[in-house]
DNA sequence: AATGAATGAGAATTCATTCAT
DNA sequence: CATGAATGAATTCTCATTCAT
């Protein structure tokens, strides 16, 4: 019972999630969502209670899905443990995960405030509280071995993910042509740059 | 007569300025914009048209005060003409120009959407097109000079601005606490570290 | 302005009041009172704000009615200024009223829950309040004198206009067929009886 | 078998009447009564067939425990055979029936309506139709003897009970404070006065 | 230009009831 | 007999917009 309710749930949080972007969350009625998910509506509520736990629960899967690569682009093994790859598997991931769910991507950028009863953001902090502790670790890891700038964390990660996010909001909105992609080593250059110790 | 009107058209979007922050585009009401604003219904229609050009209108206002901002900032006297002032200043106009007018920093970063008829794409554009050819001159000529990397335009402003944008969206959300201003500089040093040449 | 406003919510109450006589106050749809008052709901919403509001007006003006003709029952002059009297006219008035106003005293009977928020309350009670005050002064004056038994006030209420509803709720729900005013005397005697002094 | 469904049938008829004082058996949801009883909306559907019916049902039970109780007092051995002690015990069952179950009476004064099917009423006439019948004969005998005045006999009831169910709607609403007990014989005496013969 | 009552389409949500397990 | 997920009709209420004054 659980796999099979766990299983409509997810479908339907995938075509409410095509339905918000197509039109917006708040364009977008809870009529369309049961349409476009073959739902009826009674299910609908009795799933998710109203239709903001919906547009948030969609939002905090995104965000799930998004550390849960996160972390593995980190903590795969590689040429070396310096902060400069560290730096650029940040930008890596962050440039393919768009990439690869332009959707999901472009709905987090834009509707975080869906996220809102206490209820929902404790969820939400739980699955991005792992990630946020490496990240954190290793930041001061390399601050303390001298590879990078001395810096609040907030600002390290502003200054290697701000560039890609920046661009990729234009490019998701479709007011910047060129992909995301082509500019992957750029970005993780500019970002090391900003943050490599002199 | 006319600048009575605009007078008062420019009163009644700053009042809906402060409804749309506070409860969101889609949740504020005419009738909202109305009281706050003291103004009837039928004024509203008369001077606007319908709600979505009023939230255009607040988008496009801001939109024309941080540009003219902008080119007043980037083309003052300074020590000199070189690229790392330009894009140092380029930084502190948005530092400086969000700090000071944080409901439509944060009402520009949250809706872009808004502006969506030809028309009203048509005048954003006309808003920033100098700003856009300035900025765009200046790059090529940084560029041309070898003072900066080799890069498509609008990596540069991605670069520049996009960690301001980051943290800024989060320290306008109540994410962060600490103030933009407060890392003024060291978002200027990593824009400049982040596209200068080797 | 004020009077052609007065009129249309009267005529939409009293509309109202033979929808929920029909239907009963939970059956009646918003719907229902548009059809049958010629209005439309946004009108509706904007006269009453909610459908609460229509059931608890309906109720108010009924009572607002009736204690404006108990008081007229109760001061006009008359072959004496007895007891006797004033209990009789107060059994009188209930039945005329309730026989001329057969809708409104069957609502009224069924629906004092209507009446709940603390403003419809407080308009309830400055309704009846004069009306409540008159018999108060008059029951204490009948007492003082030795006209009446010595009694808790709302224990004479009780006592005369007891038996009086009570046939009325039979009757006006259609389970007794003989009319209220068929026995008009028969409840004035036994309400002068239950409470004139041995 | 037979017994377990009784009790538990009984056990959910008791919990339904909780949920209809608290909310009103409009605002009272099927899923309400299968919380509070703790039982499935299958299982309440397989005893009770719809909502309507349990709303009725309650009201029959009520019913049926009020005639029981009511045949039981004035059957009861006692002084005399004389028409005052009949009178003045059928106010005293309802006095104290009202106060021992003050939410059946409650519910009983406020939902007749919920009995209305064809099948519904007949149940319902069974169940009083030997306390109506006892009564209508104690009545005429006592009347044939000159004890009380001549009136209906639907008169003699209301004249009876009338001040007490008005009392008691206004004491069970909260409206009157003063329990009704406390004025028991007030009220006995008072219905003796009002139809004994002069 | 200004006003604000009136409109009615459309939205979110509820809930009695069914039925497969 | 018991369960509870699924259904979808019906309900209340909102709100952008119009228009007569």
């Amino acid at each position: 019972m659980r796999t099979k309710t766990q299983i409509k749930k997810r479908e339907i949080l995938l075509k409410a999630l095509e339905c918000f972007i197509k039109h917006g969350v708040e364009k977008t009625s809870v009529q369309m969502i049961c349409e476009s998910s073959n739902t009826s509506v009674g299910s609908l509520y009795h799933h998710f209670g109203n239709k903001e736990a919906i547009a948030a629960a969609v939002y905090i899967e995104g965000m799930r899905d998004f550390w849960e690569t996160t972390l593995s682009y980190l903590q795969k093994e590689g040429d070396s443990n310096g902060a400069e790859q560290l730096i650029k598997r940040l930008v890596y991931v962050n440039v393919d995960w768009i990439s690869r769910h332009k959707n999901w991507a472009y709905y987090i950028f834009q509707n975080r405030s869906v996220v809102h009863t206490k209820k929902q953001k404790k969820i939400l902090s739980d699955v991005s509280v792992h990630g946020y502790q490496y990240l954190e670790e290793q930041f001061q890891k390399a601050k303390y071995q001298g590879e990078i700038k001395a810096l609040p964390s907030q600002l390290y990660v502003s200054i290697i993910v701000g560039p890609v996010h920046d661009y990729a909001r234009h490019y998701l909105s479709g007011r910047y042509k060129k992909s995301l992609k082509a500019y992957k080593e750029d970005f993780a250059n500019a970002a090391w740059l900003g943050v490599k110790a002199n």
